[in-house]
This record gives structure tokens, sequence and C-alpha cells, in this order.
RNA sequence: GCCGGAGUGGCGGAACUGGCAGACGCGCACGGUUCAGGGCCGUGUAUCGUAAGAUGUGAGGGUUCGACUCCCUCCUCCGGCACCA
């Protein structure tokens, strides 16, 4: 009988389904493994191979875990929320619900299809109320806690989707989404204050397994420097100096360099200082300009413009200079104080304006290198005209006074403590981050409402929890308005409201939460979905809350001990989640003895290219439906072809003619295993129970390490090798086989299974164990090198001494040829791997 | 610009801790199969050379008996951040 996995492959399913192989058991005595990727996004487009290269690495671990004797929880569910659903709404008319409906069974039906072993027992879904009742519940808690707030901020607003954005989601000036270029628009938003984590943020990094760049990229986007702020007092024409700008350095060293300073337009000094400022048309018209600049994104580096505060100046407290005051867009007002001191020397953007205004430049660091003796006499103005560009880098400080040839790194303490102890307080220690508060509000349709209602006696004041879920009422028109309100603002029955809190009339939030919601917690919800009923939607706990009710099912399965997504999410969903678990953490929501961390481990899988390493696309025509390609070869073919196409962590092109390389591995081994079936009672030979313990180490080591496409290449040898050598698997080594081929073709392996007359089902067998002595390299070959060329091999049969050795090695017929005639001058001897001939 | 990662046959890639470079697969070539094609099977397949042999892991240099692997300089590609003071 030939191979033909369309005749197996859902006999097979059924038969996991029947026996229920792959249900997770809370609270189980054996060890527990929590395998989670990031939830798909049910869009219509269906399930994409980028999907399933992550999919089926993660079952392979799972089906091998739980053949390892752990108790596996790797469930499935669905992200269900967010925008492509609601643009589709608006264009057709269809119902988000409905269409999320449908494009939720499309996915689990192709998920069914290919056999994955997951619990669908905890299936989940975000746009359920029952479950976004408490995606509703965290969001009251964070506002309990102060966590949440309204603002109104200039907020990134993408003209075409209608919508504000997170930082995160602005790429290089543009829609995250749509590519639009984002203007800067003043918008009522909720926020999130997780920069009140920030520090916990970063520091946990230490905690986790997550891969160095994934921390890296959340390192960066916290983005934390420590400094100093220092006070310049600000003098006016008169003399008078009873105003002053605070600054921001993490370079306090380069104090005594300090020929400028530059305020961000937006600054707040410039209301207070405008009576004194002799040019403040132009100063009001730079700050026009600008504001225009910043709206349109086009902040250029090289044009750096600014313009001085004409009849101010500051003074620089370290030396009492008086320096000029300047407004300038390369100053950002929304970090630090917004205000920074020059350093032309020693700050690349900061000499690059001191060119163009013309401004001196001081040097008060000299390279450690360079560095000879001390100048004599500090000159104070050297015009810029000398240097070439700034020295960023550290060395011994001139020019500087009293702290002349002290190391930079020193000076940064010395000076700081000097301000602020000789002075008087005038400096003063800071950090600063360059993540900011997450904007929570999303001005549409397709989203969890945002439980809040505003009352003019009590403000801002969260539905009662037991009020909770506020349902998504059903509405006819999708739209947002076009001030860019969430199409609910539209509808007085939901608009209007009563304050919980004293019960006058009142006004409901119309923005809903972004699409980042549900995914903050879900997680947790995976530890106890399947113990809820989900067609009641207003159904009560018996303990205050969820978290309350399930605190040993989250005990056990938390934390995740392996969680794989794309390092699309590294600065979004991954660090939006930390922050969420951490405050469900803090409020004990989650149980405190877990650690402060919901994911142990983290890896991303490379994305996938079409054929000719260009990008997958709906528009360039070369998108592969792994469907089709699994009803074409079999959910095997599929599964062994996305494992062995290439390093797991690396970006890879699809090649379809390499899929039949796939098909073709698995007709040889139905093929020799069917010949073998027939000798089941025969003596393994030697050389191939070696070979076969090998493998067992080798794949039992790859899976581990994510190196599927080697535990399959050494998968094919075996065969190769079992093939070519003539000779049969006995019973046992044969179900051994089959054990450790199950996790990557688990369909053919039980048909092979139940062929070969074995009991059960290979899915629940336990992992072979590999023989320590047989899985030794078959035979020592000792290497011959004359001048490190490979020359000879020479196999060598127990002990023989070092010196028998060389002897042998000289009196070898390829080796003598290539010593003949020289002198030995060296022999270098590796145990058991080569013997090198120097001449 | 800064920070990561990576450069190996026609292609995807393999190589433990410095010790046989190119495993495994694709493709290709030739041969076989009562063989139209396809499929399947076998053999071969880094480059130059009839061969002996020489050369060869982005480029150049270094350390070493020995370097894809370690060190220095440079180039290219990919990813992240990007006026963050």
């Amino acid at each position: 009988m030939n191979y033909n996995p369309q005749g197996i492959e859902f006999k097979w399913q059924e038969a996991w389904d029947k026996n229920q192989v792959f249900k997770a058991e809370d609270l189980s005595k054996k060890p527990k493994f929590y395998l989670l990727f990031e939830f798909p996004y049910a869009s219509g487009a269906g399930l994409h191979v980028g999907h399933c290269r992550s999919f089926i690495a993660l079952d392979v671990v799972a089906r091998k875990k739980r053949m390892e004797g752990f108790n596996v929880l790797f469930p499935i569910g669905w992200d269900s929320f967010g925008l492509p659903t609601e643009n589709y709404a608006i264009k057709t008319g269809i119902h988000p619900a409905a269409a999320t409906q449908q494009n939720t069974e499309n996915f689990k039906k192709q998920l069914k299809f290919l056999g994955f072993s997951f619990d669908w027992s905890r299936e989940i879904n975000t746009s359920d109320p029952v479950y976004y009742k408490w995606t509703q519940w965290i969001f009251v808690q964070l506002f309990k806690k102060g966590l949440a707030y309204k603002a109104k901020i200039p907020i990134n607003w993408c003209p075409s989707c209608k919508i504000g954005l997170a930082n995160e989601e602005v790429i290089a000036g543009n829609c995250e989404r749509c590519g639009t270029k984002v203007v800067q628009k003043e918008r009522e938003q909720w926020m999130l204050k997780i920069t009140k984590y920030a520090d916990r943020l970063l520091e946990d990094l230490e905690k986790v397994d997550y891969p160095e760049r994934v921390k890296l990229a959340q390192k960066e986007w916290i983005g934390k420097s420590e400094g100093w702020v220092i006070k310049f007092k600000i003098k006016n024409a008169k003399g008078k100096t009873d105003n002053e700008v605070e600054i921001f350095t993490t370079r306090i060293d380069t104090l005594f360099g300090v020929t400028f300073l530059v305020l961000a337009p937006e600054h707040s000094a410039i209301e207070k200082l405008k009576t004194q400022i002799s040019n403040i048309k132009a100063v009001e018209q730079y700050i026009g300009s600008a504001q225009m600049k910043a709206a349109k994104n086009n902040q250029g580096k090289d044009a750096r413009s600014g313009i001085e505060l004409r009849g101010v100046t500051a003074i620089n407290p370290a030396n009492n200079r008086e320096i000029p005051v300047f407004l300038a867009d390369y100053v950002s007002s929304q970090y630090g104080t917004g205000a920074i001191m020059g350093v032309p020397c020693h700050d690349q953007r900061d000499f690059d304006f001191a060119k163009q205004k013309n401004l001196p430049f001081v040097e008060v660091i000299e390279p450690y290198q360079a560095h000879k003796t001390l100048p004599q006499k500090a000159p104070w103005i050297v015009s810029g005209g000398q240097f070439e560009s700034a020295y960023e880098g550290e060395g011994f400080l001139i020019n500087s006074e009293r702290f002349d040839g002290l190391p930079s790194f020193a000076a940064r303490v010395r000076i700081g403590e000097w301000l602020q102890k000789k002075i008087g307080k005038i400096a003063e220690k800071a950090t600063y981050y360059k993540l900011r508060d997450w904007i929570f509000s999303r001005q549409r349709y397709w989203g969890e409402p945002i439980p809040m209602v505003y009352c003019k006696n009590c403000n801002w004041v969260p539905l009662k929890e037991s009020d909770l879920p506020l349902e998504l009422p059903d509405i006819k028109e999708y739209k947002p308005t076009d001030e860019g309100d969430s199409p609910l603002a539209k509808i007085k029955g939901w608009v209007n409201a009563i304050c919980p809190k004293c019960g006058a009339v009142a006004r409901r939030e119309t923005d809903v939460m972004p699409n980042w919601a549900g995914s903050n917690w879900y997680y947790l919800a995976f530890a106890f979905w399947h113990k809820l009923g989900t067609q009641n939607s207003k159904r009560k706990t018996q303990k205050e809350n969820i978290f309350e009710q399930y605190e040993k099912e989250i005990a056990y399965w938390l934390p995740v001990d392996w969680y794989n997504g794309g390092m699309e999410h590294a600065t979004l969903h991954l660090l939006y989640s930390r922050f969420i678990y951490k405050f469900l953490w803090d409020i004990e929501a989650v149980p405190k003895l877990l650690g402060p961390e919901p994911y142990k481990k983290r890896t991303s899988h490379g994305i996938i290219l079409g054929e000719g390493s260009v990008k997958m696309s709906k528009s360039k025509g070369n998108v592969i439906d792994p469907l089709e390609i699994a009803k074409e070869f079999g959910v095997d073919t599929l599964r062994i072809y996305q494992m062995f196409m290439g390093p797991y962590e690396q970006m890879i092109p699809w090649d379809t003619k390499s899929v039949k390389g796939a098909r073709r591995f698995l007709e040889k081994i139905w093929n020799v295993a069917e010949k073998n079936i027939e000798h089941l009672k025969d003596k393994t030979a030697l050389s191939i129970e070696k070979a076969l313990h090998r493998t067992i180490k080798k794949i039992t080591e790859d899976i581990d390490n994510l190196k599927f496409n080697t535990a399959i290449s050494s998968l094919m040898e075996f065969c190769n090798s079992w093939k070519d050598s003539g000779s049969y698997l006995n019973k046992k080594d044969f179900g051994v086989f089959l054990k450790i081929l199950s996790p990557f073709a688990p369909h053919i392996s039980e048909a092979l299974w139940e062929k070969a007359g074995f009991e059960g089902l290979c899915a629940v067998q336990l992992w072979p164990k590999y023989n320590k002595v047989l899985a030794q390299p078959e035979s020592t070959m000792l290497i011959l090198q004359v001048n490190g060329k490979m020359r000879d091999k020479l196999e060598t049969v127990g002990d023989i001494s070092e010196e028998e050795l060389k002897e042998m090695a000289l009196a070898r017929e390829k080796i003598s040829k290539w010593v003949r005639g020289q002198t030995v001058r060296r022999v270098v001897f590796v145990p058991g791997k080569l013997i090198n001939i120097v001449v």
C-alpha cells in the first residue's frame, strides 16, 4: 500500500479528539508546561504560512513535552477586536461581530484540518462579552489606582484611519497600518501610566529568558537615562535674575563647555519671559512655523533651525558666564525638562547648531590618548572653525577650573555634588525615560467600550463592577464622525447615562480600547477558561472577581514557560502585557507567590518570504496558502517542510519545489517501514541500533534548542542508513523510531504504530531515552595532517599509546610521501581527533 | 548616525569547545526502469585541472601546529531605534 496521507490523517485526528489526548489537566501532580503562541487575529484572509511556522514549531514541542511526562497546556484563542474587521464593516456593511464569527470559524476549521494538539476546551475570544467583562474590570482597577487618567494631549493622528495612535504604532512618522503620514492633533484621551512601571519593566528583563534582540528593543524603547537637572538663572536687559530655566543633561562633566541654552519651541518659560524678549514677534512667528513643521512631521536633522531670545541671557552656575538663549525645534518639549545646555564641542547636535548660528566653542574634554599636559591657561572662546566634529567620548577635563585633569566619569559625580552642596539647590540628580504613557483610547467602534461615565459633579466615574460587562451596542453605521469621534458618539441612548455615584445625568465615554487590550491578560484566562460557561454573559463569579475565583489554577499554570511571538510585538504587546501583568500582580489579582513576570522564555519565529526572497503579499500574488499545501501533499508534509526549511528564528524564503522533498522523505519512511513491519521479529543490527540512539539524542536536544531543521536532517540521515543497510529494526526499536518521528509527523507515526500492531496511540507513549554508549560516534577516525592539511585517516581500535599512533601515522604511505626529505619539527597529538605532523 | 544579527556551492542551509568545510534537502547532469511525459531507482554534483594536485567559508591583515569558528581594519545585507540632551 502506498503512502496516502489524505486517507489517514483525518482518522488519527479523530482518534486524538475522542481520547482527549491533548487536554491539559488542572492542578495535576505531573510537572506542568505552559506553551503559548500569540493568539491569532482572525482576519478574513485565513491562516497563512507564517502562522503555521510558529504553530507547528510549538506543536512539536508540545507533543514531545507530553511524551516526556509533562502536563502540557497548549491553548488557542482569538484576538478578535480590531481595525481590519471594522474597516471591512465600513466597506461592506457587514457587522464586525458577524464577520468575526465567520473568520473565527474559518480559522478554526483550518487549524482542525492541520491537526494541532491544542486543548480546544479553553478557547477564548476577546470580543466575547464574557471575556471583555474582565478586560473592562482591569481598566476600572487601573483607574481606581490612579493609573488610568484622561488627558488632553497632542496625539498622533492618522487622517486616513481617523484614529489616534500610540507612539509605538507610528513607524517613521507614518501610520503603522495604512502608511499615511501621521499628524498631531489635540484630543482628550485615556492614558495608562506605564511610565510608572518603567524601572521595573527594565530591571525585570534580567529575570527572563528572552532573545537578546528582544531585550534590547525593550531597553531602547524604555530609554532610561540618568543625569542631572540644573537651574540656569535668566537675566533680563535690566540685569534682573528673577527667572530661571531647568535643563536636563547626562553630561554634567561638560558644564564648563556650555556656550548657549536651547529651549523647545513649546517651552512654558517663553510665556513668562514674553515682556523681556525684544524680538518677541519673530520668536512667536518661529514658534508657529515650528508647530507647522511638527504637525507635518518633517523635522529634518540637517536643517538646524532656531531663533535667539534677544534681551535675555542665561547664567552658567558653574562659572557665572552669561550665555545666549535660543529656541530651536531640535529640542523636544516631550522629553526631559524641554530645555538643554548647548555644548558644541562635545555634542554633535549642539555642534551643528553652533556652527550654523556662529556661536562660540570651548573644549572641555580631551580624549585620554591625546592628553599630554594640562593647558596652562584656558582660552574660553574658541572659534568653531578649528573643529570638524564634536568629541562625545570620555577623557580628561580641561578648561574647567578646579576640575581640570579629572577623568570625565569622575567629574560627572564631582561637579554634580559641588553644584548641589557649595552653591545651593541648583542641581539635582534626575532620571528620564523615552517611554511615554500609553494612549488607551480609540475613537472607534469595534473594541471594548471603556466603562467610564463623565458626571459634572463627580468628574470621571467608573461603572460599578457588578454592572460589567458594558456591552457594545448594535449599530448600523460604523464610520467615525468627521470630528474623529467614535460612531458610538452618534447614539444618544449610548451617550446619555446616569452617574453611578450621585445619580445625576451624565455622559458616557464613547471611545473604545485599543486592539492591545484583550491580549493584556489572555495568558491568564487560559488557566481556567474551560471552567466558565460562555452562554450567559452576565454570569457572576462566587468570589469577588474571576482572578480570585480561579486563583489556584492561575497559580498552577503561570508563568508561561515558553512564549512564542513575532518580533513586531517586542515593544507593543510584549511590553504592554508585561505591564498589565505586573499591575495585576501588585493588586494581587495574580497570586503573589508567582513572580513579577508572566513569561519565562520568549522566542520569535523568522518571517516567511515568498519565492525569490521577496515579501509575501497579496498584491504580489505570491501568497502561499498552507491549506492548499496540506491538501495536496498532506499535513505531515507541510509540517516536515516548514520545520526543515531553515533555522526557526531566521527569515526564510518559501520554496514549493522543496516541499516535494519533505513528501519524498515521508514516502521513503512509509516504504521502509512497511517492509520492516514484516521483520519485526528480526534482531536490530548493531550499526543501525547505534544510529538510532544517536538520532534519539540529537532530536531530544534539538527540539529543546529550537533546531528543528537539524533534527529533521538527522531523521533523514537515519532513514537513509536504515534503508541502505537493508537490515531491520525489531519491534521495540521500530516503536522508538515512530516515537521520535511523531512530534514532527504525528499522523504517519500513528498509522504505522497501528500497522505494526502496537497498542494505544503513539501520541501518548513515553519519550525514548538514548543509551549513552550506543549513542557514541560510530568509530574513532584519527585525522592525519601534515602542516595542518588533511592527508590521510587512520582507523583506531582499542587502546593504543600516543607514541605507537605517531609511529603508525608516519608509516602510512600517504603521510611519508609528504614528510620524506624533510625534518619533522613537531608532532601535535589530539587524543581521539588527529595527529598533525609539522615539517 | 547609534545598537543588534548575518555574509559558506546554482538554491535553502550544516559544521560540537579552534581539529575531515559543504551534512541533509532542493535543483541540475548522466544512466536505469518494456521508459510518451511525469514518477520512481542509481550515480555524480564547490572551483581550476586529463591527472597528481592546487585553491576555497564577504575583502584584507593577525594569532595558532591548525581558523567558517578567536583578534584587528574594512565592505555588504537584514532588523531595531532615531534630534531623547
